[in-house]
DNA sequence: TGCCAGGCCGGGT
DNA sequence: ACCCGGCATGGC
């Protein structure tokens, strides 16, 4: 799919790289991307901030934490309840079978380090990728609601496609580059694409005239 | 004000 | 194999 690699040239050339994951350490990548499932990143923050100044933002010390307490704190992200305990249940098999290391979580191949994540009560396949790319070093793409009603608009995908189907058709029509650029471009990519999701491929007032990929809409 | 946000799970057909 | 309700705060 050419038109998958025209895309990423015309975002790239209007938003410039993103830099992504927003976040200053892997494990903070990886309770954000559980923090932000079906939530605005704003309310993300406003956790990530709390859990910082209470100084739990490290494995161990987040498990060591009543899991009421926890919720409290990460009460600004919505759903508090359920992602505590999500959180927890990543937290025990990170502590419990790594010893809280997330470089022996990532050590191995994507597809085993995958399907370990996905049976983590909690994580679903976006979670998993986004850890599997933003705090892993793997190269696995990131596929979102954006992501799908992006590439639906455009045609690129059925409206109706599913997750595997649209992050089997990324990966393979964005393996063009050399290696050593692969993963930034992988990166960087599903960032782009949020940010045409966010401002101009929203589910109200689609703003198309200005949008980037305005070029390629059928 | 109502709708939406970078999902996922569990129970029901 | 689908379909759906539940989960909850903050911004526009």
């Amino acid at each position: 799919m050419r038109q998958l690699r025209r895309a990423y040239r015309l975002m790239r050339a209007r938003f410039g790289h993103q830099h992504w994951w927003p976040g200053d350490t892997p494990f903070e990548v990886c309770v954000g991307a559980i923090l932000t499932q079906n939530t605005s990143w704003t309310n993300v923050e406003r956790a990530i901030a709390n859990l910082k100044a209470a100084r739990v933002l490290d494995a161990k010390r987040m498990f060591a934490l009543p899991e009421a307490e926890l919720a409290q704190l990460i009460r600004p992200a919505g759903y508090f309840n359920i992602k505590a305990r999500r959180l927890r249940s990543f937290l025990r098999m990170l502590v419990e079978e790594f010893d809280g290391s997330l470089a022996q979580l990532f050590d191995g191949k994507t597809a085993t380090v995958r399907a370990r994540l996905l049976a983590v009560n909690g994580i679903g396949p976006e979670t998993a990728d986004s850890l599997l790319l933003y705090a892993g070093g793997h190269r696995s793409f990131v596929v979102d609601a954006y992501t799908k009603r992006i590439f639906s608009r455009h045609h690129w995908c059925s409206a109706d496609a599913d997750y595997d189907e649209v992050k089997m058709l990324c990966e393979s029509a964005l393996d063009e580059k050399p290696v050593s650029e692969r993963f930034d471009y992988w990166q960087d990519y599903h960032a782009q694409l949020v940010m045409v999701g966010k401002h101009y491929c929203r589910k109200r007032e689609p703003r198309c005239e200005d949008c980037p990929l305005r070029p390629l809409l059928p």
